[in-house]
DNA sequence: CTTAGCACTCGTGACTGGAGAGTGCTAATT
DNA sequence: AATTAGCACTCTCCAGTCACGAGTGCTAAG
């Protein structure tokens, strides 16, 4: 269903006023603004055939138009031009990648910031997974007689410990032994591997190896309860939440448990990035907002994902195209530091 | 400076009805609630008299009255009585935390989350912390050419990692190699004590050396961006911030990063629980808030706090005991699983 | 010291009326 | 057939008014 050149024309430079300014805008102010070669009463024409097909409404009668989910859809997808980011702004933010630590979760915590302050809303961005956890590492370390810390590192850097108990005193020697074993035994396996493995093992390693199955297993699992948030004080202030009720359930949804459940990551195509557009999304708490979401990752197989939470009345173009270009660099910083071939891991250890 | 017995009582019930309410509690609703044995008329010259001496105010003329942070000081110092929570609780919480993993995060999410819940408020603990971190054990695993992930596990069961870069490109052998060196020679030391170390060093040891001793001085420092922060919403929700323009300001409290500026958790006196009524606060951004604080650790050393973070119109007695409780608990699992012998801790490894 | 009585103060909520912004329709114009 | 001027109409917003009720503070009597 396209419209006339001149309405998509009317329809993008509504959603622009009405985005700036969070007003609803009439035929009046239109023409004004942006010295239409038409009167008001044309303009009012063309809004009315607009409403009629849906691209925007207004709230009550003698008020100006605001667009509708369906007329945001049809903007991101046929009328707004995707601007680059500028040079000077993406040479900043390479700049403070750079500056930052080498550890994953620090580079999570920059994009995470950087995006919420470039795109004025909340951003979410996921730890990177490996679609599946290796073993690379173990480790157990004696705390008193009858515990130890179990230190489990997997590849792409990752790093999990739990402390374990055993059922007998073990002394350091023989906790060594157990790693050792356990080293040469699983080396580069997953958690499912692991499990179907026909090895010999002892009680206590056995002990062992099952808790660093479940590790892995839980890693792969993914918990959202890692990624970094920011910029929620920065929605809040916007207009839309003056009346305080919908502040609640927008703190619902950021609440870190719950950012599971409200954004889909999983149901991502590959590489592009995705807009869903209030009532699209499939939670009913999040039908009065946008999100923008995108997975970034390496050929190597790491993949994490971000997002961009905010009301629908939100700056697309820039949005997106910060979205797109902060997933392209999560993914250079990855694959610099991080990817080892997907194939040739085993190397050294094995055979 | 103090009250008569009757004002003592007035103002007991006062603040008792006030914190129930949150509205402003004149004099006839004062007798009528309670079947006081005098009329409001004597009532009236009561508050009059105790608004005189600052324990509670007026938002105007003719509205009832509210306890000031004076009158809640005083109810605090000698007027409530402290309740200790009911054995089932106890019991039931205690039996929450037996059920959890045996990894201290867990345990400080746990908690948290109990608090919050228990006393309607948001709740802070921060992850225990030893007076000064000492070097357990080394790790340095491959990841890439020039590229190795160091795990540093340190006393009471904590690890953190860093990814590191070496100028030239290692074998995994080479960084065995290492890390049992500077095993051996710096096990159980400090981070101040590795830097006065005299031992020899080939560069490469120095490199990583170096980053495992700002690991262990950033541990000291601590952090509290690794606190564990309940209840946001339930703080929220108080009729306090209908309002909203002081819900920005509490956010604001509650960023992470922020907590430590805010929550003056160095300043505690052992074991006891603080109370810090509205302005009495350092921050003008708390003077609207009551923070009840305490220190939580194990006789070897592990100390931690937590925080609850309320308005001032805060069930006092209920916050307090909860918060002593769980201290304790906190305190007592700390110990059954970490605490080792502050003194004897070298064992194996040396001499 | 306590109390009854009473005038007084303010905030709240309901109602009102006018101003302003915007619409939608009709009829005239191009 | 498209555009426009004109105009009646609709709603929100805001300021003003008014009555009500809760609460105070004072005075004078018990």
């Amino acid at each position: 269903m396209s419209l006339t050149e001149r309405r998509a024309k009317l329809l993008s430079l509504l959603i622009g006023e009405y985005v700036d300014s969070a007003t609803p805008v009439g035929s009046e102010a239109m023409v004004r603004r942006y010295e239409l070669p038409f009167s008001s009463a044309t303009i009012r024409n063309e809004m009315a055939r607009l409403e009629e097909d849906g691209y925007i409404t207004h709230p009550h009668t003698s008020a100006g138009r605001v667009p509708s989910d369906k007329g945001y859809r049809y903007y991101v997808e046929a009328l707004m031009e995707e601007r680059d980011l500028s040079a000077q702004i993406k040479q900043t933010i390479r700049h403070q990648f750079h500056q930052a630590g080498r550890e994953e979760d620090e580079w999570v915590h920059l994009a995470a910031a950087v995006l919420a302050r470039a795109v004025e809303n909340a951003a979410v961005v996921t730890m990177p997974n490996m679609a599946e956890s290796r073993l690379k590492r173990v480790e157990l370390v004696s705390i008193q007689d009858t515990s130890a810390l179990l230190v489990v590192v997997m590849q792409q850097a990752r790093v999990k410990q739990q402390v374990l108990i055993f059922p007998e005193p073990m002394e350091q020697d023989g906790l060594t032994a157990i790693s050792n074993h356990l080293n040469d035994a699983f080396r580069s396996l997953s958690a499912g591997e692991i499990g179907r493995s026909q090895v010999q093992l002892t009680q206590m390693e056995w002990h062992v190896a099952n808790a660093v199955r479940e590790i892995l297993a839980s890693t792969d699992a993914g918990g959202f309860d890692e990624a970094a948030l920011e910029g929620i004080r920065t929605v809040l202030q916007k207009p839309e939440f003056a009346s305080s009720d919908k502040v609640l359930n927008l703190l619902d949804v950021m609440e870190r448990r719950n950012l599971g459940k409200y954004i889909p990551f999983s149901e991502l195509a590959d590489g592009s990035v995705t807009v869903m557009i209030g009532a699209e999304n499939e939670q009913d708490a999040m039908h009065d907002y946008s999100l923008v979401i995108s997975r970034y990752g390496t050929p190597g197989g790491i993949t994490g994902a971000m997002a961009v939470v905010g009301p629908t009345r939100m700056h697309y173009p820039r949005t997106i195209s910060t979205v797109r270009f902060l997933s392209e660099l999560m993914g250079e910083m990855l694959t610099t530091f991080y990817d080892e071939p997907p194939v040739t891991e085993q190397g050294a250890g094995d055979k």
